[in-house]
DNA sequence: TCGACTTTGTGCATAGCTTCACAAAGGCAC
DNA sequence: GTGCCTTTGTGAAGCTATGCACAAAGTCGA
């Protein structure tokens, strides 16, 4: 039927494995800035902080794209990850909040060079919009729908306030949006198909604090060791 | 070294716990404002987006905190969660690198209401240090050292670029510092009993850009059903 | 007090992920 | 070609996380 001629085995990629591909495109990218040709899984894996076995189990669901007794290919792996991930094709991108956040995000270098456009930003406030900001001027949020289909948008990231994000968040499926990368302090309502990833800023510190916490209390193992408390 | 004893009362929360907890935590404080009383697990895990019976094992592990018939108590469970994360104290965070992102995270709302008071904003550009940023004074990372000593600092943020990403790390260690919040785009190398996490804004959309060739690809169930193509 | 009802806490089966360990595969020297 | 060396790719084992299903434990009205 449809043919797909590079790709023999592209079925079922863990998610865990996908998470972990981007680390490995950025390590190898490292590697050819430094003319290194070809690298072994386990200097792979030291670079992006993994396992090494682990590593070989990941691009093994790729395809066998290594060479016993050499390693990997630096140039044609990181082609092999950028096309499995996407990144051979330029995704618009639609930011939706321009406060600092999304000031900071439409700075960003590190979207531009993997495929990511930006192609709008919007913010509700009138004093933003107009503004110019990475060469783009903000849009105000009424051009939503707009943007997103004369422009070709298909992930919208959403930096606004939590209280406009669900609005926001219908508006953008509504116009056919199905990947949203969610800022906002919520969780999303979203209908199946549509895919959300949220990156929490606070969370990572109160996993952090966590930890921090055990530690200074003399490690884990004395904690269980701490008689009941008061109980309410 | 780290002794291993595992123990029949083990009081270690598994790590898929610990970072579903401040979630946990946001939806109880929703409630709180709210004046909700008290909640269901089926509630609860409606609100912050998880299955019900996770949630229950979730909070097992903290204790027996419910009521059975009733529910949890917003104001005890919210009381238990943030005492287990580590909330109930202040922490003195310090924020390295105040470009747009360290400008987005100085003036970002969720830290100071969780007990993350920035204690220091630093960074390695004379334009940058004395700028005044959400009340505080930019001051030259020469001073690293001192503001984390002196102002009691135990966990830091980079947000500078990936080039002195590692030897800001290396010497906030040297300083004491075991908690780290990493958005510089490298792998940090650190010693044993040093906490890193990482944010890393592209990652996620090279995660979503991958689901969304999946889709626009005929979606995740036909593509076991293509035949083998050619392989190399 | 009792019985109907609600909701927790958890045993268990399952699914998914990680790590080990090693046979298979390729390069290289001679 | 032969033998040795390196490194991949993967079967299998072990570990962690998930979700079902239900007994236990509590509330509440009569």
């Amino acid at each position: 039927m449809i043919r797909r001629i590079p790709q023999a085995r592209d079925r079922g990629i863990p998610d865990a494995t996908v998470a972990r591909l981007p680390l490995y495109l950025r390590a190898l990218n490292g590697m050819a800035e430094r003319g290194t040709p070809t690298v072994s899984s386990e200097d792979l894996a030291v670079a992006a902080g993994v396992n090494s076995a682990k590593l070989r189990k990941d691009l093994s669901h790729l395809g066998s794209y290594g060479t016993r007794g050499v390693g990997y290919d630096v140039q044609y792996l990181i082609y092999q990850i950028s096309r499995e991930l996407g990144l051979t094709q330029d995704w618009a991108v639609a930011i939706v909040g321009v406060g600092n956040l999304g000031r900071a995000l439409a700075n960003y270098g590190g979207f531009a060079s993997r495929g990511f456009r930006i192609a709008g930003l919007l913010d509700a406030d009138p004093h933003v919009v107009g503004d110019r900001i990475a060469g783009l001027v903000v849009e105000h949020t009424d051009e939503l729908e707009t943007v997103i289909r004369q422009r070709g948008v298909s992930i919208v990231v959403i930096a606004t306030p939590a209280a406009p994000a669900q609005q926001v968040c219908d508006r953008v499926i509504a116009a056919g949006v199905t990947s949203i990368l969610n800022f906002a302090p919520v969780v999303l309502a979203v209908p199946d198909g549509v895919d959300v990833r949220k990156v929490d800023l606070s969370i990572e510190l109160q996993i952090l604090a966590f930890h921090e916490q055990r530690k200074a209390n003399g490690g884990p193992i004395m904690a269980e060791e701490w008689p009941d408390g008061v109980v309410m």
